[in-house]
DNA sequence: GTGAATGCAAATCATTTGCACTCTT
DNA sequence: AAGAGTGCAAATGATTTGCATTCAC
């Protein structure tokens, strides 16, 4: 796991407190937050941080490549510092966004390719269901 | 084909021309319209009917069941009148959205199953690439 | 006639932008 | 010192809401 101020280095980007602190939540969650959220949680430690600094550097981290944005079909954007495209779960009951298995989209890839004439460069697969604790709640 | 004004009866909504326009309008493209360019084709045909209009009359077909969704993950929603389950490519040149076929899903959802703990009830797919024009265009 | 649907304008929410000021390099 | 990055406030764009009027039933 390389260091967030080295990886900011290497694209070339001044390394500001705010960008560490941003790329560093980032690396360390799962919860794939949003503009807002980041802010939010990022608040006590940067008081003065603005949230036009938030997406300002999201858009910078998501151009060089450290993140990716989400789109899970809410209003707003959710990112993850886990830039591999690999597919996701949501939540329809709490909301809450998990990984997949990067392994789990060569054959989709492969199967798509074949049935389409377009010439694939991406993806994004969002699977929408019942996490194990809503799952339970609801059969109460 | 069953009639629009059909299809909204069965659901107990009142037929009025501007739920008509905007669902056969939907049902008779194969182009993904947002809000916006739904308005914007309509405008002529109803001058005086208001966007808000069609953002409601999207937000209860969407309800009822008779048209779906799309967030391909640009700033705005698309809306289709197939509400099966599919995936869509999205072309990164041209803005394209086309349909690719239902069928692809269920080896995919098999897979994905068998591999998270969630009850899954839904699925997005979503692929980027080049369509064949564009394909063509940048190879000049 | 009655309640649901429409149309307008104002409100809201996420995101972006302009610009003066402040840091990193 | 120079320019990139920050923070604030104002702007934008998509979507939503409130409310009086109109229309489908």
């Amino acid at each position: 796991m390389e260091e967030a101020a080295a990886l900011l280095k290497q694209k070339g980007l001044k390394v500001t407190p705010q960008r560490l602190a941003i790329l560093n939540l980032l690396r360390n969650t799962k919860e794939h937050p949003t503009a807002e959220t980041i802010y939010k949680k990022l608040a006590s430690d940067f008081p003065t941080m603005s949230l036009a600094t938030v997406y300002k550097t999201l858009e910078v981290l998501k151009n060089m490549g450290l993140i990716q944005e989400l789109n899970v079909g809410e209003g707003s954007f959710r990112y993850d510092a886990n830039t591999n495209s690999h597919p996701h779960v949501v939540c329809i009951s709490c909301g809450k966004v998990e990984d997949l298995d990067e392994s789990l989209l060569k054959d989709v890839l492969d199967e798509i390719s074949q049935h389409t004439d377009y010439k694939l460069v991406e993806q994004k697969l969002y699977f929408y269901g019942y996490c194990p604790a809503c799952q339970h709640k609801l059969n109460n």
